[in-house]
RNA sequence: GGAGAGGUGGCAGAGUGGUCGAAUGCGCGCGCUUGGAAAGCGCGUGUAGCCGAAAGGUUACCGGGGGUUCGAAUCCCCCCCUCUCCGCCA
């Protein structure tokens, strides 16, 4: 959400933001509610004022005095006035925040115009992702797929995109994680392992609802939501809190099980491991100070980048055009590791800064200093790392003449042998 | 799951229908005092919205939501959370 101040007084910067974006957004309406809002306010405002000083005055009367009497008659027009502008004021209140919430993100000032996924920026290329890999096939081509990495017995148990992962494929899953923990720890983030399981208020304060309620798996009779990331309950560690402003900036990262049902997703790329609905995910996460939180997207970037040269696996960054940002990000690189049996570009991680944006909708403020006020934090996040799709990179960069897969350098003492064998 | 107790400002804790944004204590800040400190004394000390160039004004907020009333921290209803006891259980 944006600082209802910044609608109001520079309603061009705003449109400017809306039009890089390439979204669709009526401010004059959400101008026009605001408009209302405030004259409505300040006519319910008068109101309580009169009905406050009537108070102090009957507190005075004797109770069943002819002038008490008067003033409660008079009085109970009052009320039921207020009553009435304060339900319209309620109305207009929460036609303003459905209102607020359509006005996406404003995109730095570093954000390349485009309007699609083409136009994002190649910002680094790592890696030769364009030599030839004469055994390089699809990774769910491998002879002995099936066998460690069980979708038919998935469906069959849960549904389809819920395999099994056994085996080496089990033990290629942890090894990631581990080494994924590991290394994040070594950059400083403090490992957390959170509820997978979040509340509405959570879900909101994040923005996957209401918007994005369909793409959750949700609970009955509780109503609790499957994270469909850590960034979630990691978000809302802080919610509704005023931290320390000599905490700051505060790095963490956890995994957990992802839960995303995807609807409306199908086509050529949910083969494999290449999309599914449940997934093992390390997520970081950073709250800054307002001043830094550029910087701190850089390193955040090479954090997850480096990860992926440990791996020795080719990579690339983009950076994303308006078009393709997102609503709620300021700006965001994404990685995505090459996968040459497929031949094609897989995102395992997404770097952005939320500015304050999402801390303004979840209140994650830290007390100023320089002012002595809470002010809001910036918040970051970006994966480190997705498993599966790594894993999918890893098996088809690595495959090997006699059909096995070569495990990295830096993963071999996580998955204690040098090769991944599909017998 | 059952029974009971409770949720008030940074913390502790009073307040059971009116002048209460809320006593008091602790903490914190500033000043006096001191060689310096402690103690003591004095003053101050929440968040958010709206109006205003500012000074300031005004409204809301006592776990959350709804209700009763001229008026609610206080009464009623629903929900959430914490604690104690019982049951069940990894």
């Amino acid at each position: 959400m944006l600082d209802p101040k910044l609608i109001r007084e520079s309603p061009d910067l705003v449109r400017a933001a809306i039009a890089k974006k390439h979204l669709d957004v009526d401010l004059d309406a959400v101008l026009a509610i605001d408009a209302t809002w405030r004259s409505q306010l300040r006519e319910v405002e008068t109101l309580r004022s009169a009905q406050k000083a009537a108070n102090t005055a009957m507190a005075a009367l004797p109770k069943g005095s002819p002038e008490f009497v008067a003033k409660v008659a008079e009085m109970k027009a009052v009320s039921n006035q207020i009553k009435e502008r304060d339900a319209q004021l309620k109305e207009t209140e929460e036609k303003f925040r459905v209102a607020m919430l359509s006005i996406p993100n404003l995109p730095h000032a570093t954000v390349p115009d485009g309007r699609t996924p083409e136009e994002n920026v190649v910002f680094a290329l790592h890696g030769a992702h364009g030599e030839a890999r004469p055994h390089a096939v699809p990774h769910w081509e491998i002879p002995g797929f099936e066998r460690l990495f069980d979708f038919a017995r998935g469906a069959k148990v849960t549904g389809a995109g819920f395999p099994f992962f056994v085996g080496d494929g089990a033990r290629l899953v942890r090894s990631l994680l581990q080494f994924f923990l590991e290394e994040d720890s070594k950059a400083g983030y403090v490992e957390v392992s959170p509820p997978i399981f979040v509340n509405a208020a959570s879900a909101t304060a994040t923005g996957q609802l209401p918007d994005k309620e369909g793409q959750m798996y949700e609970t009955t009779p509780d109503r609790l939501f499957a994270v469909p990331t850590a960034e979630v309950p990691l978000t809302n560690f802080f919610r509704d809190e005023i931290v320390d402003e000599s905490a700051l900036p505060i790095y963490r990262c956890a995994y957990t099980p992802c839960f995303r049902r995807e609807a409306g997703s199908y086509g050529k790329d949910v083969r494999g491991l290449n999309r599914v609905h449940q997934f093992d995910k390390v997520e970081l996460l950073k709250w800054v100070h307002p001043s830094t939180s550029y910087e701190e997207l850089d390193k955040l970037r090479e954090d997850a980048e480096r990860l992926l040269r440990k791996l020795e696996l080719p990579y690339r960054v983009l950076l994303m055009c308006g078009g393709d940002l997102g609503f709620a990000q300021a700006k965001k690189y994404d990685l995505e590791v090459w996968a040459a049996g497929q031949k094609r570009w897989l995102e395992v991680s997404s770097c952005s800064n939320f500015e304050a944006f999402q801390a303004r909708r979840a209140q994650i403020r830290f007390r100023s200093r320089e002012s002595g006020k809470p002010e809001l934090v910036h918040t970051l996040n970006g994966s480190g790392l997705a498993v599966p799709r790594v894993l999918a990179a890893i098996l088809e960069n690595n495959l090997e003449a006699d059909g096995r897969v070569r495990i990295p350098e830096a993963l071999v003492p996580y998955f204690g042998k040098s090769h991944l064998s599909f017998q």
